[in-house]
DNA sequence: TCTATTTTTCTAGATATGTAAATATAATTG
DNA sequence: CAATTATATTTACATATCTAGAAAAATAGA
């Protein structure tokens, strides 16, 4: 969990957004077609489209907040699913108290 | 206090460093010629020495330690003596845990 | 297997950031 | 006021990020 990684992928708007809306994925995405829950979290289009830019470029960001380990992937088929990491995210928090 | 802007500024070691060392500046930094405290923060000189980097960037990043409300500048004579902004640091990870 | 769907990866151009050298400004001192 | 010291600003270049279009890969279904 390095501090100033997390901090750079939260340097971005559209990136702080997704973090939150998938904080309450039935309240900020219509349900899946296939299943009727978020345990595994919202697939890239409804976040692409809740979001307005480019599926590139969400799937670009995507790929970032994993690799910060912000969120966790899961591939149903051909949807992969993204959820938050609240273990991080709650251990960046501390970090941040604890240090800054 | 904009979260995604104090994101920026603290994307980089450096400035994240600084930040840091402003929390105990009579440990972190030897002590200034003309007065005998820290009560208005740290002087750039100190600051770029500890840091190891340029004069120019050291004045550039703490510039934009300063737009983002996370240190105060004092002026004394020559030197500008820079400390950290408490209020919005405190305010700033409040938020993180409220809404992130 | 062919096709449609979903997501990822590649490529690319515009903009931003990292960093330093050179220059300017401000304050102090001889 | 000339010289010196501390800091800020300007300029410049290398690297990184933002973002999208095009192409590739993965999967499901006909």
């Amino acid at each position: 969990m390095n501090i100033v990684e997390i901090n750079k992928v939260l340097a971005n708007d559209t990136r702080v957004a997704i973090l939150k809306w998938l904080k309450e994925p039935e309240r900020n995405f219509p349900p899946h077609k296939d299943i009727d829950h978020f345990d595994d979290g919202v697939c890239v289009g409804y976040i692409q489209v809740k979001a307005g830019l480019s599926q590139s470029t969400i799937s670009t960001y995507l790929l970032a907040m994993q690799n910060a380990d912000l969120v966790i992937p899961t591939r149903h088929g051909k949807w992969t699913y993204y959820r938050r990491n609240e273990k991080v995210i709650k251990a960046y928090i501390q970090t941040l108290r604890d240090e800054l």
